[in-house]
DNA sequence: GTCTATAATTTGATAGAC
DNA sequence: GTCTATCAAATTATAGAC
């Protein structure tokens, strides 16, 4: 931690400089814009550098994945820890679907890619061993059995990815708000808790 | 229909020898692996041949969609249509994500790509105005009350989009069966339909 | 560590002969 | 309608000088 951390002192900060600019490619112009030059480009450094780094474009993907993952983690986290179950889960519901809106590139990378980067995102798990499923799975265990816990956190999840990502690939054809949408997806957990109006009152008061 | 419509014979036929050519690669390699040349070496023409009969890459990727769409539609449609508006829903449901689980790249193509191939799919709407969500608001017109089915149809696709799209990109984190959790997503529409057993029964028998 | 230079491909698209 | 030939550009990745 004194002499042994900084024999690369450097190291971090052009990875950092690589994931900056990378990052930016892919939310102005999307994944597909993602190429080895544009990032040189960006940091002023030559192509063949960042090799030295990254092993490639897809390395550099995956790291992309696992952060962008991590802020998502950092959303769900961000609740106020102090509020209900019935509470938590409803504001982690809508802050899921609230990244998917914001970071709408950076989501596709991370869950409608394809099955590496979803591992990649995943599998890293954020600094500790967070997922998506852990972490809707947390509130979940005061308003269902422990047996159906995990089956319901899966539930959830896939019912707020439909939500987050129809959002972003057909908003054209879905009417309903998606705050409203969530709403009705946590219905079914939040039956007799009373934060139905809550919920309700949510759904009104949200922008972009 | 006599006369005038031999007068560009083989435009059709053309057409379709690319489109043929295009899905074929698209289903083995995915999409990102479509090219014009590869289209043209796999149908034994120059690449220069395909622009007059399409405008260009992305022009044959509409294409493609709307035929995935259409493709997507017979097979809800290919539903028993003498059965109650429950079994429907339920057969209609499964069909849904048997279909992302037999044609996962087609499935990414038309709803996981962009909003503007989504667009292309669903715009076109098969030969007749059926969409997916026209599809489901069928049977559902029959469970629900008039106001309630538009939403009901869409927060019923987005459940299924959600499943069928997690089945294909995290499929390593979801431990619950696929039909269990369609039959989930159905369960509130299906509530005291007494097909809920069918819909258990369903879950077991299925294979690819 | 970083650069220059470049190899080796692949891409979309077009001009013009036939 | 189809082909040959080709342009103009982009890509990943590496070799070797400094």
């Amino acid at each position: 931690m004194t002499v042994i951390a900084q024999r690369t002192p450097k190291r971090h900060v052009m990875r950092n400089a690589i994931l900056d600019a990378a990052r930016a490619i892919v939310l102005r112009h999307g994944f597909d814009a993602l190429s080895m030059r544009k990032i040189a480009d960006v940091i002023g450094y030559s192509p063949a550098s960042l090799y030295l780094h990254f092993e490639g474009r897809d390395a550099i993907a995956h790291a992309l994945c696992a952060e962008g993952h991590a802020q998502l983690m950092d959303a769900l986290r961000s609740v106020d820890p102090a509020a209900t179950p019935a509470g938590r889960l409803t504001e982690m519901a809508h802050a899921y679907v609230a990244f998917a809106r914001d970071h709408p590139q950076i989501y596709q990378l991370i869950f409608m890619e394809n099955s590496a980067y979803t591992a990649a995102a995943m599998g890293h798990a954020g600094s500790d061993g967070a997922t998506t499923l852990s972490m809707l799975g947390d509130p979940l265990t005061a308003l269902c059995t422990e047996e159906k816990r995990p089956a319901a956190a899966e539930i959830l999840w896939a019912a707020l990815h439909g939500i987050a990502s129809l959002s972003l690939t057909a908003s054209a054809f879905i009417g309903t708000p998606v705050d409203a949408l969530v709403d009705h997806a946590l219905a079914p957990y939040l039956a007799n808790t009373a934060i139905g109006r809550t919920a309700r009152r949510r759904s009104s008061g949200r922008s972009a």
